[in-house]
DNA sequence: ACTCCACAGGAAAATTGGGGTA
DNA sequence: TACCCCAATTTTCCTGTGGAGT
């Protein structure tokens, strides 16, 4: 008996793979950036005649295709002049200082073997670089994903080097493309970078939900016959992803989700019905990730926030909340923090859209914060307690041998 | 009009923790 | 081992504030 029998798909059969829903599927065809695929070829077409380009900076939110349309120009680039030119990517949330940013170029310029991983001083790997570029003769093109991490972390210093390489070095033309959601990247920039940064910028707008149609429909049609899926369904991901500043990935996974589940369910049809339990799905995905990655201390913030509302359904407040935070933390056996702290740690959960605020003035009884959960509780409650420090807090509230309310 | 609560949130001092180094 | 350095985190101290109570 094969525990896999139970899996069969007869309703729902796939022409082509998921995988072309995935978030590493590289498409050929990006309908509605023609104009930014056009200009970017632009600024970079000097390069076809061995000279420098000038470095680009793409301005745009998450899903608005920024990454994408740039491994699409680069490697087409690439495929017209192969063996003049090297493109080497970095995602600066990995690879934040100026070492190992360093070496990572080297090692896709002149092969992983000829630098080690360390041990080289920064200086020493710079140079070689340089050589090694000069001597084979090749352009490079550095693709910094999220440079913004970049400037925040070390002030533009990885940065100003980098740009060292694309202008001073006599016999190496290059040029840098940066990656950035954040509108004032450019205003943010050391004066000595930014003087140095001769740029064109190039916005990637959000999707409409319209346009979302256009990149999703294909994409379906590939995998999926006809019959399969309401077109409605379709528009419903777009327009969801549309909502959430015209984000594609958004709306690619909340229809590569939709299948997945109607594929469970082996039910015949993509519907609405599918799209929308997809979302959800979607939905405590993230907040159990966002939840899981929070410090101990601010996950028994968020369980106080959360006991505060199932005592005082409409009232919680910071001096509240901080009463029971400090009530736990004895229970669990961990020192509390400040309330200025607690202060902080309730923004930054409000910054992770876990609750929500709003600053009330109670006039002679002072003016605080009114803190709200939004979303469902008790899933909040139970991913917030599998946490390995906050053990005895779960067996302690499961023998109900829990009281809150004395003196608060 | 004035007071004063219960905080917000800025600034600076203090602590902590990882790493280097004599 | 003892010491120092640096950065990140946290505490301490602070000033500011909308409006119910008086």
């Amino acid at each position: 008996m094969n525990p896999f029998d139970r899996y069969q798909f007869e309703s729902l059969s796939l022409k082509g793979d998921l995988s072309i829903l995935s978030a590493t599927h590289e498409p050929d065809n990006f309908p509605h950036r023609e104009e930014q695929i056009s200009r970017m070829a632009d600024a970079m077409s000097s390069l076809l005649m061995g000279m420098k380009s000038t470095h680009l900076i793409l301005y745009g939110k998450t899903g608005t295709g920024k990454t994408s349309v740039t491994k699409f120009v680069t490697s087409k680039l690439s495929e017209k002049i192969p063996d003049r030119i090297r493109v080497c990517y970095i995602n600066c949330q990995n690879y934040d200082s100026p070492y190992s940013i360093m070496v990572n170029i080297a090692r896709t310029v002149l092969g992983p073997e000829r630098i080690p991983q360390m041990g080289w001083t920064l200086d020493r790997i710079y140079e070689y670089l340089v050589d090694g570029l000069k001597g084979c003769q090749k352009n490079i093109i550095i693709v910094l994903d999220e440079v913004d991490k970049l400037v925040e972390k070390n002030g533009g210093d990885s940065l100003y080097l980098l740009l060292k390489i694309t202008d001073e070095s006599q016999g190496i033309s290059g040029s840098i493309i940066g990656i950035t959601n954040d509108t004032s990247f450019y205003e943010k920039l050391d004066p000595r970078v930014r003087s140095r940064l001769n740029k064109e910028s190039i916005v990637f707008p959000p999707y409409n939900s319209e346009q979302l149609r256009d990149i999703l429909l294909p994409r379906i049609k590939a995998i999926l016959p006809e019959d399969y899926y309401d077109e409605s369904a379709v528009n419903l991901c777009a327009a969801i992803g549309a909502q959430e500043h015209g984000d594609a990935r958004k709306a690619i996974d909340l229809m590569r989700v939709a299948i997945e589940l109607t594929m469970r369910d082996s039910a015949k049809k993509i519907t609405n019905d599918y799209v929308y339990k997809a979302r959800d799905n979607l939905e405590i995905d993230i907040m159990r990730e966002t939840i899981k990655t929070l410090p101990t201390h601010s996950k028994i913030v968020l369980l106080s926030v959360i006991l505060c509302g199932e005592i005082h359904p409409n009232s919680a407040t910071t001096g509240e909340v901080s009463a029971i935070y400090n009530k736990l933390c004895k229970q669990v056996g961990i020192t509390p923090l400040t309330q200025r702290r607690i202060s902080d740690y309730l923004s930054d959960l409000e910054d992770f859209g876990l609750i929500s605020t709003t600053l009330k003035s109670l006039g002679r009884y002072g003016r605080t914060r009114l803190i709200r959960i939004t979303g469902r509780e008790n899933d909040m409650k139970r991913y917030a307690l599998e946490d390995q420090d906050l053990k005895t807090l779960s067996e302690i509230k499961q023998n109900r041998q829990y009281k809150l309310d004395e003196n608060l």
